[in-house]
DNA sequence: CCCTATATGCGACGCTCTGTAGCGTTACAA
DNA sequence: TTGTAACGCTACAGAGCGTCGCATATAGGG
């Protein structure tokens, strides 16, 4: 359940923004909404390694592959950073908010605020889910 | 004063956790304290992309190069969360956070306690440098 | 039942990055 | 001057990624 993703190129990070922000996609609607005028084809072999690679999946309607994306953009993105704090921090997540912190990138008032915030959230998500 | 630091390889990455645990070292130290045995010259180009890639730095002792971290571990490794962040959640930490609690990384009660923690470090290093 | 349009998969090519190293060069001691 | 230690330069293979062209299969229209 921990499987390890490999990483994104810019796009196929793209794409995946695209799969994640408007639901269920053709490759043909991805294309149209792709920044760069691609070939199909270029964007179908995308889509096919972000399955490969376990970021979607696809399901068939009619003969057309309409693409799902596997996980919560905010739980890959968690797991991204959970690899960034094992590689650099050996885990401590602690090492890196003060890195932030004193990079000016976040302020305890900051961090406080984010606390409640999650608490709230997970309270909120809590009651549908457990 | 915010570039871009491309990401590093598992071999790079290596070497970077040593210059940064044990102080200013020399190529020669590194491969001692490497976990696979390289030829000099391997872990020489290695310090070198290093400091292409503005992780490191070198100073000169008689004709030995002296390699220096360029940043702090914890600060490198902020940058690396935000750029995540930036990249997956256009930049809402916030989003990240949740991702984690629901994910079971963190629960809302170590996210307080950083949030101490961060706090009283912050202090502790105020004092020094502000 | 056959033909065409369309949607898909597969294989490929070139480029860049990374791990790994050989080799030529230079400076300093004997 | 010559041997040795430290350095940079160049290379080379393998993996990953952006980009396609092309062979195939299948749903309809005639």
């Amino acid at each position: 359940m921990d499987d390890r993703m490999p990483e994104l190129g810019d796009l196929e990070h793209e794409v995946m923004q695209l799969v994640w922000a408007h639901g269920p996609v053709t490759a043909e609607v991805v294309r149209e909404r792709l920044s760069r005028r691609l070939k199909e084809s270029t964007v179908r072999t995308v889509l096919r390694r972000l399955e490969e690679k376990g970021y979607a999946h696809h399901t068939v309607d009619g003969r057309t592959y309409v693409y799902h994306a596997a996980e919560e953009r905010s739980r890959v993105a968690a797991k991204a950073v959970q690899r960034i704090v094992d590689w650099f921090c050996n885990g401590s997540m602690e090492e890196v908010l003060v890195g932030m912190v004193d990079n000016a990138m976040l302020d305890q008032q900051q961090l406080r605020t984010l606390a409640d915030q999650v608490a709230k959230a997970k309270k909120a998500r809590g009651v549908k889910k457990e």
